[in-house]
DNA sequence: GAGCACTGC
């Protein structure tokens, strides 16, 4: 590269490499032919291969916009569609809006002039709500299908349905090498020979390109003898990458923040040691609990003489891109969400990787040069990982699902094609809670209006069926902030790592008697009086401005949803709850226990809870209120279990009595 | 005394 020469003469280097000069161009008369043959086109390539930005492009230049029509590009990721979206606009030399535009929930920059869009694939699920078969594309793309969002899965359901009934759609589906023929096989069901040429398979609905990518080639190492404590070992190959090897930065996979800190804080203690003339170390740790600020530091290129050493979390794996990384270290685990169907608890446990993650991990020190990828696990265990991590699907809470197909008109979900159909006890546990709720009835069908209603608004079907009793306890105002404030999912306070009792009494100035939920409606009405328009309150409050600000727009948003139900919104009283005049903490308390009575639980002599039944002891996550106050019965949002300890998040008082008088079959005693 | 990563008109 002319690095001499940019430096010399002030040439810099351009910000995107014409297009015709990536990998996909060669391929662009096959693909657009592909496309044209096959209902179905399955297409393999590895990053940088261009099929995001340039195969759209393509499809619009042979004519599939005509007519009004639009192709559609969806993307697991808010962030991915918005800066893709950009890129094909500048190629296009267009405004973002335009020809070329993005949707993601509250932003949607598209016009009639939109051709190529690109957009979530949970909002294009929705957009199905509206609009059954799509038919305001000619094309779908499905990007990154291969990473198994809960999203992308039952879009691809849907899509198979789709293409019976309107053979002139065509679907494009961007895979990894290891998954193409599962997504294809999907597709062209009895159609599929896995013996025919893999260019023309069955002959009709599907087929499979590859697409060569832009990487370097990584040479992998594994440890010869398993580690006895991966962190240390990671540190120890930090030195040993610094001291030994050629200049390039460092990435390192752990699992959680605490680990990373503790890698962070030993190799700073190391580091003290090295050779003062020698360059030095610059350690960074990536996890999205950092604000967006700290996260932004790991893209600034390192000072001269010192070598950059990212210590990240899984998010480094797909969501974020670093550019520069040279070396990877990988400790060979991730942590993982899992929904347990018998207790209704979700876990949060560090597991091994797959094979698949291995080696998406290793890609990452192959992107602008040569690297190397040094696994802290045996190459036995390596052999002995499973070749793909197990699809969210199969492992998540499936009431939203379930609700969201029965609006799209699925009622048998257990008939329902999925690429790969979930646990039967996760389906009948989701049927179970949606019953109790009173979404679905004896047929398990949507019960009218309550269970189409509580489909349509984008909350969990506890929390929506609190929004539409609400009207009834006189509190819809306040609920519908109290909903908006638990959609951020504990990202209200920031995180502050030094002076924790400082935390806790800013945290105390909102605290409410009640619990948690009026706790939040607390904060957010002090928000919308005093910090709105302000972010310096929210950061002498401890308090995450944009999580805030995102809190009124998700408020807004349901609120609409209400409006268009014909559900009338008192809002005169909404900054005067509390004593006196308004509305009382025990309309809130009883309303919340009309969606949460399922997550019920009783406070302990020692201060734990125990579930109804009695069998689980649970504990108030240290960010709850309830966690060192006294209560009697409480309902809580969230049940996790990590570590060996199950805690609860989001909990409100309530009286034993409001169970039996919202939930008399979920109670009744026998 | 603490939680991986995402998402919804």
């Amino acid at each position: 590269m002319g690095s001499e020469l940019e430096l010399s003469s002030g040439f810099i280097p351009a910000l995107y490499k014409p297009a015709s000069l990536l990998p996909i161009a060669r391929h662009k008369r096959s693909l657009t032919y592909l496309v044209e043959t096959y209902q179905v086109t399955i297409v393999v390539g590895q990053t940088g291969s261009g099929k995001t930005t340039q195969l759209p492009q393509y499809l619009d230049q042979a004519g599939w916009c005509e007519n009004g029509k639009t192709i559609a590009v969806t993307q697991p990721r808010r962030v991915a569609a918005t800066t893709v979206a950009t890129r094909v606009a500048e190629e296009m030399r267009c405004k973002v809006g335009e020809e070329v535009g993005y949707s993601i929930r509250f932003e949607d920059v598209t016009s009639a002039a939109t051709r190529i869009k690109f957009l979530t694939d949970g909002m294009l699920l929705r957009e199905a709500l509206v609009d059954p078969l799509l038919s305001r594309y000619s094309v779908i793309m499905v990007d990154e299908a291969h990473e198994r969002s809960l999203s992308t899965d039952v879009l691809l359901g849907i899509l198979k349905k789709i293409i019976k009934k309107r053979p002139e759609l065509r679907i494009i589906i961007s895979s990894a090498t290891l998954q193409a023929e599962d997504f294809l096989r999907f597709f062209a069901g009895d159609e599929y020979k896995p013996d025919a040429e893999p260019a023309n398979l069955g002959g009709g609905i599907g087929t499979i390109i590859s697409l060569e990518g832009r990487m370097y080639p990584v040479d992998t190492l594994f440890l010869e003898n398993p580690a006895e404590d991966y962190v240390e070992r990671a540190v120890k190959t930090v030195f040993d990458i610094h001291t030994q090897e050629a200049e390039g930065d460092v990435l390192l996979f752990l699992t959680g923040r605490e680990e990373i800190d503790r890698a962070i804080q030993m190799i700073s203690e190391r580091a003290a040691y090295l050779n003062p003339k020698a360059p030095s170390l610059l350690t960074l740790p990536l996890y999205a609990g950092l604000t967006t600020d700290q996260q932004m530091y790991v893209f600034e290129p390192a000072p001269e003489n010192t070598r950059k050493v990212i210590v990240s979390t899984n998010i480094a794996e797909a969501s974020v891109t670093i550019d520069g990384i040279v070396y990877v270290i990988d400790c060979g685990f991730a942590k993982l969400r899992a929904y347990n169907p018998s207790t209704g608890i979700e876990t949060l446990t560090a597991v091994p990787i797959s094979k698949a993650s291995a080696t998406q991990r290793a890609g990452r020190a192959g992107r602008t040069k040569p690297g190397k990828c040094l696994r802290l696990y045996t190459q036995q265990t390596y052999e002995s990982l499973p070749e793909a991590t197990i699809p969210e699907i199969q492992r998540s809470n499936l009431a939203p699902i379930v609700m969201q197909l029965k609006a799209l008109g699925i009622d048998n979900i257990v008939r329902f094609d999925f690429l790969t159909s979930p646990p039967a006890e996760l389906v009948i546990r989701a049927l179970e809670l949606l019953y109790s709720l009173g979404a679905v009835d004896d047929y398990a069908k949507l019960t009218k209006p309550l269970g189409m209603r509580m489909a349509e608004l984008a909350v969990d079907p506890m929390m929506a069926k609190v929004l539409l009793a609400a009207p009834s306890f006189k509190c819809l105002s306040e609920m519908l902030s109290i909903a908006a404030m638990v959609s951020l999912q504990g990202t209200v306070w920031v995180q502050h790592d030094g002076d924790k009792k400082a935390a806790e009494s800013h945290r105390r100035k909102f605290a409410v008697e009640e619990g948690d939920h009026l706790t939040y409606l607390n904060v957010y009405q002090a928000f919308v009086t005093k910090g709105k328009k302000d972010s310096k309150w929210c950061r002498d409050h401890l308090l995450n401005y944009r999580a805030l600000v995102r809190a009124v727009s998700i408020r807004g948003q349901l609120k609409r949803y209400l409006e268009r139900f014909g559900i009338q919104i008192d809002e005169s009283l909404s900054s005067r709850h509390g004593a006196g005049t308004g509305t009382s903490p025990e309309q809130i308390q009883r309303c919340l226990t009309t969606g949460y009575f399922a997550h019920a639980a009783k406070m302990q002599p020692d201060g734990t809870f125990k579930t109804v039944s009695g069998g689980l002891t649970l504990h108030a996550h240290p960010s709850s209120l309830m966690f060192n106050r006294k209560a009697d019965w409480v309902i809580f949002h969230e049940i996790m279990q990590t570590g060996n300890k199950t805690y609860i998040r989001d909990v409100t008082k309530i009286e034993k009595s409001y169970l039996l008088e919202y939930a008399p079959e979920y109670y009744r005693v026998s």
